[in-house]
RNA sequence: GGGCGGUUAGCUCAGUUGGUUAGAGCGUGUCUUUGACGUAGACAAGGCCACAGAUUCGAAUUCUGUACCGCCCACCA
């Protein structure tokens, strides 16, 4: 019997072998594609590269990262196993919107708030948070495994990134795809800035409808609070029941606060089946009546301000919040006897801020604008012909849907955090010009003068040029061999907010598609399928379930049952049951290192075992990890380990069984690396005569 | 209002192009201190594959409809 090493004598112990394990790899360089050791073939030629979203750096790791870092690991250890050329590089987001909503939550703890701040020290705090942050998540990375390239780690608020961002800016500019202009945007009064139609959450209410006497006419609202300004009504023109009035016919009425003078307008966006078939509208804020009121060169006025409060134009609510305007304004109105009836049960969508709730009020800013139908259209075609494979593939419909009824995309934000936009406005004119160079000092339309622009980029725009970002182009070093990437794998959830706008961006500025295939993995659930909330009290942290079982264990559970896009349960007790998995391996392994590696191969088992091994390579390359995991699971407990094993301790001759038990074992380390490295390659390490590490070993290749 | 997923064992989920008796893990029960492992082994119980039709020699798998759950999209004031 020869001597096995005496660590397998005691149970297998991720905690001593995890770290020691991850420097080694660290050391030995092979997360960097430029340092990998030429394979069978020869020098790697092919690449294969993938992207890691950057992560937020406001907080910590939660079980969805620990859901990226594992998959994205898989495909990489075994593409760098198979000889590629493998690139996984890493990067951190400053996540502007995001980070500042986190910020500003410890501020109110500390008794503080944003407002009334020095921008640049606020800048500067958020900054020193979101650094120090940063070091802690990429620890916590690294505890996960993940073999990414450190070397080339980005950070969205690095030098390179801005620049090249700053680069796309103006040349869209050039182009005619960013314009400034005053359109109306979805406005958070809580947060005091403009988002894009995604930052915005639609919420289902039952709320009152009021039927209002306007005149001659009845007009149904559920907002009085915004009427005060209605001077325009508005009805199809095709609508029988109002044939008797013209377009531009004026009528005088009393309105809330005294008689007005109101015009008509015939526009067919009106819907007559819709209440009464009549309707005022409020251009300010409502972007359907605003699109009326460009198509008649209709005036718009200001109603609402920034913070949520009546406007002057209300007269005696001015000043007043609109939450407790609006039962004033109706009690107004019934004692003016203008309230026809109340519907108390009507049923209809408000839209809100994504993270606040505060009901958007839609106000007409002067903001910076990516005019998106030309972009969208070369997405389209690219998607359309198949040069990027959606995995599920349903994605591709919803991409597809999104990208043809694109709206234009509003890129300012009013806030601190994030990437400053390098552009002039005109005090006097509100013209906007690109400036990169600091030069502009007086408006090129009207020579007044201008100040520097106080809004910083939506973060999505330069996420959304991720993958050439950091791949240093227009530098051609890595742009020539990485690019365009092989995967991007990231959350179902931000299809449109990053992938598809990768893809658009992408596409405009390299002329290539940014990646091959999209892999879109579905959400982490808690063990009882539940959607983890602080609130709910039933967030996993995934770094509990490394420390208390090991992260080979924590990755096979991510894996195991997981398929593509939908979401996975997470449960303790799952991944207690890989943390045994990883120990019966290495008691297979002790059995196995007592016998002679010597004696003829078994054919039978032989075949057997590459059968599977060419089973799940196919798995593999079909990205169906989740079976790959389980057959490989199912063989080495179930077949490996209570038959083969088994059988050879009744076969007298153990000698019969040294060689086959070897090349199986050997073999299976190969084919496990991907999904549970660390104990694999503490494994390798005590087999006779493995000189490499395991981590760049040639994935076994059958025919 | 439109669209997309899902519904399979007590729980969490597989089931790759339709093909014997529908699988796994966890949980449950009984037995086993065998010299790799008790973080184990052996055996077992447990499913009209949501429902109703259709296609087929054959359907968990394809089609149609229904119900329920989840998600996304949408400017009916």
């Amino acid at each position: 019997m020869t001597t096995a090493n005496p660590k397998l004598l005691k149970p297998y112990d991720p905690k001593e072998t995890e770290e020691r394990i991850y420097k080694l790899w660290e050391g030995s360089g092979f997360f960097n594609p430029d340092n990998l050791p030429d394979n069978k073939d020869g020098k790697r030629k092919e690449a294969f590269t993938i992207i890691m979203p950057p992560v937020n750096a406001n907080g910590s790791l939660h079980a969805g990262h620990g859901l990226v870092m594992t998959i994205e690991d898989i495909m990489i250890r075994y593409k760098r196993m198979q000889g590629f050329k493998t690139l996984w590089l890493p990067g951190l987001d400053h996540a502007g919107f995001e980070t500042q909503v986190v910020y500003e939550k410890k501020l109110e703890k500390e008794g503080r708030t944003r407002f009334g701040m020095d921008r640049l020290e606020l800048y500067k705090e958020i900054l020193d948070f979101t650094l120090s942050n940063s070091k802690n998540i990429k620890s916590q990375i690294k505890k996960m495994g993940a073999s990414c390239d450190w070397s080339r780690e980005k950070f969205t608020l690095d030098d390179s990134v801005t620049k090249t961002v700053y680069q796309t800016f103006k040349r869209m500019y050039d182009d005619n795809l960013i314009y400034r202009g005053n359109r109306i945007v979805s406005w958070c009064s809580k947060h005091q800035t403009s988002f894009s139609d995604l930052e915005i959450k639609d919420e289902e209410r039952i709320d009152n409808f009021y039927y209002l006497k306007y005149g001659p006419f009845i007009i149904a609202t559920a907002r009085p609070e915004t009427k005060f300004g209605d001077k325009y009504v508005v009805m199809h023109p095709k609508d029988k029941r109002y044939k008797e009035y013209t377009d531009g016919q004026k009528i005088k009425l009393e309105w809330i606060n005294g008689p007005i003078e109101a015009t008509i307008v015939k526009d067919g966006a009106v819907d007559m089946e819709f209440g009464t078939g009549v309707m005022t509208i409020t251009p300010w804020h409502d972007s359907a009546d605003f699109e009326i009121a460009e198509r008649h060169g209709l005036d718009k006025e200001q109603i609402i301000d920034e913070n949520g409060k009546l406007l002057a134009i209300a007269g005696e609510f001015a000043g007043e919040h609109i939450k407790k305007a609006r039962p004033l304004i109706i009690k107004k109105l019934q004692e003016k006897g203008l309230v026809e009836k109340v519907d108390e049960n009507y049923k209809h969508v408000v839209r809100t801020c994504y993270k606040c709730g505060t009901v958007i009020e839609p106000q007409i800013k002067n903001q910076w604008f990516v005019k998106m139908k030309p972009l969208a259209e070369r997405a389209l075609e690219k998607i359309n012909v198949g040069e990027i494979t959606y995995i599920p593939e349903h994605y591709k419909k919803i991409t597809t849907y999104w990208l043809s009824n694109i709206m234009d995309w509003n890129i300012s934000r009013q806030i601190v955090w994030g990437i400053p936009i390098p552009a002039k406005i005109c005090i006097e004119c509100g013209h906007g010009m690109v400036d990169l160079e600091n030069k502009i000092n007086k408006c090129e339309k009207c020579a007044g003068q201008v100040a520097q622009d106080i809004d910083t980029f939506d973060t999505w725009f330069s996420s959304g040029q991720w993958p050439y970002v950091t791949l240093g182009y227009p530098d051609e070093k890595d742009f020539e061999t990485f690019y365009p990437t092989d995967v991007m794998e990231t959350g179902g959830d931000i299809i449109f907010f990053w992938v598809t706008r990768m893809i658009m961006l992408g596409l405009y500025i390299t002329d290539k598609v940014p990646f091959k295939t999209v892999y879109l993995h579905g959400m982490v659930l808690d063990a009882k399928s539940q959607k983890m909330s602080k609130s709910k009290g039933n967030v996993i942290d995934p770094l509990i379930l490394t420390d208390q079982f090991g992260t080979d264990a924590f990755r096979m559970g991510m894996v195991v049952g997981n398929t593509s896009g939908t979401s996975l349960a997470l449960s303790p007790l799952k991944i207690r049951g890989y943390k045994n998995f990883a120990n019966k391996l290495w008691n297979i392994t002790r059995y196995i290192l007592g016998m002679e590696n010597s004696g003829e191969l078994n054919k039978k088992l032989k075949d057997e075992f590459d059968m599977l091994a060419k089973d799940v390579t196919l798995d593999m390359d079909n990205f169906r990890f989740y079976m790959a995991a389980e057959k490989l699971y199912a063989y080495t407990w179930h077949r490996l380990a209570d038959e083969i094993i088994e059988e050879s301790k009744e076969n007298k001759n153990k000698k019969e069984y040294g060689a086959t038990l070897h090349y199986i074992l050997e073999n299976s380390l190969k084919l496990l690396h991907p999904f549970i490295p660390f104990v694999t390659e503490e494994i390798w390490s005590m087999l006779p005569n493995t000189k490499n590490l395991l981590i760049v070993e040639q994935w076994p290749k059958y025919k």
